[in-house]
DNA sequence: AACCTGTGTCGAAGCGCTTCGACAACCTGT
DNA sequence: ACAGGTTGTCGAAGCGCTTCGACACAGGTT
């Protein structure tokens, strides 16, 4: 294993010299610079991260917690979790994928032991159980989502509400009178994350600015959970002519089962969706859609930590402004009801 | 912060003391060890993980790198992460994400600067970069998938050609003559990652023993990709009875559009996908599959790694056997044709 | 010529832990 | 009673790096 001591000999400076070189943390000549460095190459030296992490207290690791509940089938989060890890080395960070497995305790020995310099926490429930610790622990730390009380946290979510609402807007200035939301499956309203909530009240509160009629069905994400979702719908209110769906899983299913009813999209029924843009346009249909933005999220989640490691002290909540985006599901109400 | 050396003081004994208590490494008496362990509780001690690392040379830190191509849309992979990281923590590992973003050159920096002890490589390609990079470093590696050289690696993955066989096998038995296997996006073949390939091998073979005949259609998961298909599977093999999907973005789609084609599944058509179980589940049909087992073979990759970072030499191929479960998109092949 | 200032380099002191050899203190068997 | 073996504990030497103060030497000022 070659040293930093290596290195110095090699390149004929003291060890410190080298560290410096590496660091830039004090100014070194050109020449000195560029021998250091021919030595590192030669010898193909990599500092060792326990030795620069005992030094320098600072392990240029960040940890990203999963979601507590594994229960569920999330794509968003793989998307967040390797765009925070890719957006993290660009800023020298690796990152270091904690399960919800382990509960909360895994935020105290993670940032106990000096393992990780700071933590994202992903899926943050309104009052999580991992918050006190966090705040107790005083370590750098970003949530993605809403807790109930932000005070003392950097939060980064979409704006849920904002989402909701252009989705009703949207169906309004088309015509429509009368929509239904597919909501998310109750188990996730049970989690108490809170954006399916806040998703529902934008959405409900813009409505009524335009005079839209709303139903509101939470669902699974199963084609025979949503057969007798569709069903009830059409019966309470024969009228509707437009859905909104938030839960990703059951848009096939609505689209299927609106084919076999014989409602075209978008000339009967118009659809929008809240979903990943891939998930938007990988359907039988293009799907118009307000779009989560898994990657702008994950991206700003990991410059705000950065900026707290660096201890520029921001404690703020981010919400991504949403964009809606049509395509060929969503159009004018059908005329002459 | 507290160290070491305050416990042994808080607990009077030696620092020394405290590390054999903790490690477990000497023999220590019922007594001290009681008291170290009061004293550990009473100050909420957290171990230093850099300097763990530094004087053992070891970070209990193990490295998963994820597919180098992040352009494909891979439940399984977030799947087997979890697993893997839940798994890992049960024998005291914790694990670094490495995305493909970084390359190759992600193996050499995390092991040449010692902040993973092991690595575990994620859909590993026929011809893997990583792969030289990684026997040269000389650390324990465990490979999911089969690159084409395996020597020097422990490969865990699934028995794919065992899968294609026993989706022949199970349409065979039913009295099918003609199957048809949608197969996974053209670009996965590109890719060359070897198991969309050893499956229809292991297919066709299995096939040919029981006079079965198979037209094989690589199709994208997207509607109109496989509603094109699916036309000229129809065209070419009118007497088609039975599908094997291996692609399961096109498993929705393939169901919808037999629908509308008036074929009943499982009356005149049969369908057998291969994927994980959940998807299986979850559709407008409870589908017969041989499940991707993502869980198991994350254990498996984990626990080879461990007992090789224990100097456990092995150097092995583990293939997991598929099963077949039998739901409701399968049955006889229908009479008189 | 004496002074200051800034630049580039070095030496040494740790960071908090593991681990090795040493060594009391206690058993056992003869 | 004493050699020999156990058992439990300690001290000290690092692990490879960062960082602080010191210092030599250049150039610019009085």
């Amino acid at each position: 294993m070659v040293t930093l001591a290596d290195v110095a000999q090699h390149a004929g400076v003291s060890a410190s010299t080298v560290s410096y070189v590496l660091s830039g943390k004090r100014t070194i000549s050109e020449v000195t610079k560029q021998r250091v460095e021919r030595s590192i190459q030669e010898l193909g030296y990599h500092p060792n991260a326990g030795a620069r992490a005992l030094a320098s207290s600072r392990s240029n690791i960040i940890a990203l917690m999963m979601p507590l509940r594994t229960d569920m089938y999330v794509p968003v989060m793989m998307e967040i979790a390797i765009a925070v890890a890719t957006h993290a080395r660009e800023h020298g960070f690796d990152v270091l994928m904690l399960t919800g497995e382990e509960g909360p305790a895994a935020v105290r020995r993670v940032v106990g032991s000096g393992l990780a310099d700071a933590i994202i926490l992903m899926d943050v429930e309104l009052d999580d159980a991992r918050l006190p610790l966090l705040r107790e622990s005083g370590r750098p730390a970003v949530l993605i989502g809403l807790p109930a009380q932000t005070t003392g946290f950097t939060c980064v979510d979409l704006d849920f509400a904002e989402a909701g609402a252009l989705c009703a807007e949207h169906l309004a200035q088309l015509g429509h009178r009368q929509i239904a939301v597919i909501g998310e499956a109750p188990a996730v309203y049970e989690r108490k994350t809170g954006f399916a909530e806040r998703t529902i009240d934008g959405l409900r509160t813009r409505a009524l600015q335009h005079g839209l009629r709303v139903l509101h069905r939470p669902c699974e994400g199963t084609y025979a959970a949503l057969a007798g979702a569709l069903g009830q719908i059409f019966t309470e209110r024969p009228d509707v002519t437009g859905f909104v769906v938030q839960n990703e899983q059951a848009l096939e299913p609505l689209l299927s089962l609106l084919r076999q009813d014989r409602r075209a999209v978008p000339e009967d029924i118009s659809v929008v969706a809240v979903c990943p843009e891939q998930v938007a346009l990988q359907g039988s249909v293009r799907l118009t859609s307000v779009t989560i933005p898994a990657r702008e999220m994950a991206r700003h989640a990991v410059d705000r930590l950065v900026s707290k490691i660096d201890g520029q002290a921001d404690e703020e909540v981010f919400l991504l402004a949403p964009e809606l985006v049509v395509r060929a599901s969503s159009g004018p109400a059908p005329a002459g009801r």
